[in-house]
RNA sequence: GGCCCCGUGGUGUAGCGGUUUAACAUACUGGCCUGUCAAGCCAGAGAUCGCCGGUUCAAAUCCGGUCGGGGUCGCCA
């Protein structure tokens, strides 16, 4: 027996028994005398004193231990003297009177602090080191929280009938969206297998198996730059089901969502229901698909208003077939000059042209509730009348002391610069509650989204997403009105999840590729597994992806993917640790048969 | 590929043209110390300031390039 008690369980009820434990020097105290060690396990930590009177021996193996050195010690549990007790700590009642230490293995001081992780260490030396960053509480913790997400999400569908089925990692390169990673074929030259962008094909063959409920916590690849939310490799719950429609899929999501976070996470807030809004209510208040519903600040279209003006910005932004949006932040007629050209500089940054700000400001010279023109600090109040500013305040409902912003641009850029603005604002203002998970499905997107770029329609969600049947006569001769059975998972600004009803109907499904201008050859290429299987009695099926990392992410206050994630990568898809990508010896390419470019060539291109 | 931010002892920061032999905290090494818990006190070792080039009498400090990290746009059905 290594060890007969974990260090964070021992409390009073052990008091007097004799326990060994095992684990990592913690933080050392020596007093010359007394010696005491914090020891570390992974239930916690507790204090060993080594007392002198317990032999010369045990002292000076007690004054040779460092932080982080593998210890084994035995001792008596034994109450703290009064006054010495310390109430920080779980254990802080109690110590163990070590009578015997055994040294497991010694450490080099470590590259950065274990015991202390209120000090942000750069993430490259992190990653280089994950393993020792690892053993700090931080990591530990978020690993702890997504190994009983996942638990917990595995039981409960369990419970319901799903079926945990593993689909392949080596498949066929489906050339379209993301970049995949390819795997080169040793058995057939000049083959790839490529790894698995999700396993979408798979769970729908899975359905016309007969499978009716599955789920998988699926590894997805995606060979595409990384974001603060992105890796390329990332993990996905997985499900799809048949004989149900969307609001089946919604509700078994909303159920196992609210269980996971009252259940594992009672400190965090939700919106229960989870509020629904289509994708046109989301674009029109929000500006985008993934809106933060933590606060207010909801977009207003001074379309309207701004046509009857004389001002250029709008004129012509009206004449582009453009939109002036804008929403009001309230308090915000006391932002700094500074803080609102930094604000006006950021909107640029995502796409506007300009940044309209009209301060409503409350002064003393005017008492009344009726404003007039001082109250109006603005860069566009002079080409304004009095009337056009109160019209427009009255729109934004705007009161003294409030700030209206304003973008005016395309429909696209707008929406998203307001976006992106509306986000910004809602945390320095600290609108949005930290411990707030704001979940919300956002439904009713368009099947098909026009690519200017390459003059052609595109899946908005992907090719076998089902058309909502009112709308199933118009996909070939006005694909862009069509409403697709299509839904999204938000929560807080992040995209949780992404889903659809499929098609079942090879009829359907053939259509759909027409109008996304595939060729027979290349859906018999990319698709003919699942086009084929359709044939076959396909049920009636959909399903829906929910990120894991994002959502513990979320859950436990992460402001980036790579901190819920065990061995992440790094923005450029390096891993420090292993240092890869790596080079492989010329017999491995030979076997592949792969010929590199001269490096030289590789380096200049 | 574009834009923005960062790079100074092991770690985290300060210094932002000239008494700087680059400072502080912490970690580290040694000594003292029997109730600490971020133990304390004393002493010591440790960075040519990511790299290259330029401007200057003088560069950690200014400029250009480059490498690395982060954020973001493009991209991610």
């Amino acid at each position: 027996m290594f060890r007969s008690i974990e260090c964070g369980e021992i409390n009073l009820q052990h008091i007097n028994e004799s326990v060994t434990i095992a684990g990592w020097v913690h933080r050392r105290r020596d007093h010359g005398g007394l010696i005491f060690i914090d020891l570390r396990d992974s239930k916690g930590i507790v204090q060993v004193v080594i007392n002198p009177e317990n032999g010369t021996n045990l002292h000076s193996t007690g004054e040779s231990l460092r932080n982080e050195w593998v210890v084994q010690i035995t001792g008596t549990v034994q109450a703290r003297p009064s006054g010495t007790i310390n109430p920080e700590m779980v254990t802080g009642e109690i110590e163990i009177d070590a009578k015997n230490i055994t040294i497991l293995n010694q450490s080099e001081t470590t590259p950065f602090y274990i015991n202390d992780d209120k000090i942000e260490i750069d993430e490259l030396l992190r990653l280089k080191y994950r393993y020792l960053d690892i053993r700090r509480p931080k990591m530990k913790n978020a690993l702890k929280a997504r190994h009983k997400v996942v638990k917990f999400i595995r039981d409960y569908l369990s419970d319901q009938g799903f079926l945990e089925i593993e689909t392949p990692i080596l498949i066929k390169s489906t050339p379209e969206g993301a970049r995949d990673y390819l795997v080169p074929s040793r058995l057939y030259p000049g083959n790839f297998y490529a790894l698995p962008q999700s396993p979408q094909q798979l769970k729908q063959l899975l359905m016309v198996g007969g499978i009716e409920k599955y789920f998988q916590i699926a590894r997805c690849f995606r060979d595409e730059d990384l974001r603060a939310d992105r890796q390329p490799e990332h993990t996905q719950l997985d499900i799809e089901m048949s004989f149900i429609d969307q609001e089946d899929i919604l509700n078994l999501i909303e159920d196992l969502y609210i269980n996971i976070v009252e259940q594992l996470f009672p400190n965090k807030n939700i919106l229960n229901p989870f509020p629904r809004l289509t994708y046109e209510e989301s674009m029109s208040k929000y500006g985008t698909d993934k809106p933060d519903l933590r606060f207010d600040l909801s977009l207003i279209d001074f379309s309207e208003i701004a046509s009857k003006t004389e001002l250029k910005v709008f004129k012509s932004t009206l004449e582009q077939n453009g939109i002036i949006k804008g929403f009001t932040v309230p308090g915000g007629a006391s932002l700094s000059r500074k803080k609102i050209d930094s604000l006006t500089e950021f909107t640029i940054s995502k796409g506007a042209k300009g940044l309209i700000t009209i301060a409503i400001i409350d002064n003393e010279t005017n008492n009344s509730t009726d404003l007039e023109m001082s109250n109006f600090k603005s860069n566009i109040s002079k080409f304004l009348t009095l009337e056009q500013l109160v019209n427009i305040s009255n729109r934004a409902n705007a009161q003294k002391g409030d700030l209206i912003v304003m973008v005016a641009g395309t429909k696209k850029t707008t929406n998203a610069s307001l976006s992106a603005l509306r986000n910004k604002i809602g945390t320095e203002l600290s609108l949005a509650d930290p411990n707030m998970l704001a979940f919300a499905f956002v439904v009713d997107f368009p099947l098909f989204d026009f690519n200017e770029d390459e003059n052609r329609w595109d899946a908005t969600h992907h090719p076998f997403t089902m058309p909502k049947e009112e709308f199933q006569d118009s996909i070939e001769n006005d694909p862009g009105s069509v409403i697709a059975n299509c839904y999204d998972l938000v929560c807080n600004g992040e995209e949780l999840a992404s889903g659809s009803i499929r098609n079942h109907n090879f009829e359907l499904q053939s259509k759909i590729f027409n109008v996304l201008g595939y060729s027979d050859d290349q859906i018999d290429l990319r698709f003919g597994q699942l086009v084929n299987a359709l044939k076959y009695g396909a049920p009636p099926h959909g399903g829906i992806a929910p990120g894991i990392d994002r959502l513990l992410m979320l859950l436990t206050d992460s402001n980036n993917i790579r901190d819920v994630i065990a061995f992440p990568k790094t923005q450029n898809g390096i891993d420090p640790l292993f240092e890869s990508p790596g080079p492989v010896d010329t017999e491995q390419l030979d076997e592949l048969n792969i010929i590199l470019k001269d490096t030289q060539e590789l380096k200049e291109n």
